[in-house]
DNA sequence: TTGATTATATAGACTGATCTGTATAACTTT
DNA sequence: AAAGTTATACAGATCAGTCTATATAATCAA
């Protein structure tokens, strides 16, 4: 089982370090992508291997607990995408209903951008593996406590008070979490910014 | 596929272990509870055979479309039943404030009875399936469709008018889609309530 | 500096289990 | 017998994960 030997390293000609973690990000990057679209369950790691142009052993070297792990990985990124996005968008609004008006502007693009194959990141690898991995589960779980906390900030920031600002982000996030789903299923982007409208009245109001 | 199996009828009416369309609506039940609380991708034929009791043979004698065709199948089950919860709901309530307590309540004990387990049967499959399939998004994009006209006509026998109450119930569906993700994550069936909670505070404002 | 040693990372063949779907035989009921 | 259903064996593909070998980096030895 002769393999060829390629002598040809060596050559430290340049000294980019880019081949430290060169395929983790790769992997988790990959993974969120199909994940996303496709779901967990739905998804190898054949597939995730392909995409992201990684060998099968790196995969289990920077994830020895496998698939999980890489599901928990691609969570977590996707996550702090998300949660900046909201403070980004919540420090360049002049209200909270100008907040919903332009997330939702922004998801809608998203998804007429990706033919209505897109959607929340979490919420597709949530509903096939919580609560029954623990590995995912807690990260999860943080991401979602995460997201109503920052918009609850922003609530607040406008003068808002604790109880009430804490239901009406709850509110907030599972309208749009829904409208995600609503969209994708009729391929129109009129869920989302439908709900939005009316958000943005009760917020208003 | 439904216009095949239906011409007997009501014909016989005994109770007595008749083997009519004996296997098919185990079939049908089994998988929505299964592609409900583990997603579709993840559940195999071998695990709703097991659980239906059916054996291999009958799944492809009913759905000779396969695993794509039960999906539609359980899916549409589903949607009948949440259907007709919506209209009993709204026959039994007195103002669509009322009525989204109820249904949060509704849910919330579903629920924490499944231990959280549990979720939108139409949401699981849906993230994992449309736009992908064209036997299931179509039955998925009805359901939701029916849904929404049910709580929009249940808005316009309070006095709503079209526009508004066409958006409004998008919101309506759209959080309590939201708040059972949310529910399940959090182990929890506060955002349930909270998410009614604001909703009402939308509605009768 | 050079050489040896260890740690990190890449690479893909391989494994046994499980996947969906098919084929065919054997009932059951009319 | 014929049609409708049940029953199981089977097939090819794919699954997540393990294995061994190799390559590159960092650390230590002289």
């Amino acid at each position: 089982m002769e393999k060829k030997t390629e002598k040809k390293g060596a050559s430290k000609r340049s000294k980019a370090p880019q081949n430290r973690p060169k395929h983790q990000q790769a992997l988790v990057q990959a993974a969120a992508v199909l994940f996303r679209k496709q779901g967990y369950a739905a998804t190898g790691t054949a597939e995730i291997l392909k995409r992201s142009g990684a060998p099968r052993g790196s995969l289990y070297h920077y994830f020895p607990e496998g698939k999980e792990a890489i599901g928990a990985a691609a969570l977590e990124a996707a996550s702090k995408v998300a949660s900046r996005t909201f403070r980004d968008l919540a420090a360049n609004t002049e209200s909270p209903a100008d907040f919903v008006r332009a997330y939702a502007t922004l998801l809608a693009g998203w998804m007429e951008k990706s033919d209505f194959t897109d959607g929340c990141p979490v919420a597709t690898t949530v509903l096939e593996t919580v609560p029954g991995s623990d590995i995912i589960t807690p990260v999860a779980r943080t991401s979602f406590q995460h997201w109503q906390r920052t918009i609850q900030d922003m609530l607040m920031s406008h003068g808002w008070h604790g109880g009430r600002a804490r239901a009406t982000a709850t509110l907030v996030l599972s309208a749009f979490e829904g409208a995600l789903i609503m969209a994708r299923v009729e391929q129109s982007a009129s869920p989302i910014h439908d709900t939005a409208e009316e958000l943005a009245a009760l917020l208003a109001g």
